[in-house]
DNA sequence: CTGAATGCAAAGCCTTTGCATACGG
DNA sequence: CCGTATGCAAAGGCTTTGCATTCAG
């Protein structure tokens, strides 16, 4: 994997979200330093980056991708009416992810575990407009 | 709600299945029965059955929704290599859904609790093929 | 009757990809 | 130098939507 100036402020525009912007809102950002840079690319070495494990992409809540700086699993709250996701303040223990993972694991090669709450976010609570 | 015959069809194919397909694939069963209906009937239906909690829509895993007929909340298992999804055999009990809830509410409006193990699922961890 | 639901096809949205060019090691 | 990475633009895949028509209540 090379060292692009690309890859380089992709990864900086990230690292310095804790919101889990999509591919698009970092493309925005990237640009206030590469102008020249394409959508493309930013998919490209979010893909890439993803793959290698530097950043963890997040499938969750349709068809908008979202990216996490931080690879290793952690609990998200995604709300159901803006979108946002938030970090959650504690972290899946082994004992939670290999609770019961052998009662049922029977020849799969259990990952990981993904847990997500999801409601209403404080802004989109307070606002009971719409 | 009306009751129509595309609907009908469509919830019966639907709850018939434990592999929570896709639109697609529900479409391609329900034409069986109705040759006439179209893919826009079956994206509507399956959207508004979702809203009314008759079904499920479950957005994790990329761009392509796939559907449960069974409404509520209950963990699953996702294969990142064929993409299949199956139910697991226990429930998230409330004292695992309200856990800490409390310790980070503030505010939020917290509805559901989505747990998603990922990995290879029998079929794809057998395969070593690719 | 009347409005919700349908069929059809086009449009939308996000993401991926082909290809010639540029550039990192 | 060589092959990976880029920019550009077009294509792709799934889902949504507009509109005239049909049908349930």
């Amino acid at each position: 994997m090379r060292k692009t100036k690309q890859r380089e402020v992709i990864l900086k525009v990230l690292g310095e979200h804790r919101d889990h912007p999509s591919a698009d809102i970092i493309y925005e950002e990237v640009r206030k330093f590469l102008p020249r840079i394409s959508l493309g690319t930013v998919y490209r070495n979010l893909e890439i980056m993803s793959e290698a494990g530097t950043i963890m992409k997040l499938e969750t809540g349709g068809s908008i991708k979202r990216f996490d700086p931080f690879p290793d699993p952690h609990p998200h709250f995604r709300c159901i009416k803006c979108g946002a996701i938030e970090d959650l303040p504690f972290k899946i223990d082994d004992s939670l992810f290999t609770g019961n993972t052998e009662e049922w694991a029977h020849g799969r090669a259990v990952q990981n575990l993904n847990i997500e709450y999801t409601g209403l976010c404080i802004k989109c609570n307070g606002n009971s407009t719409s």
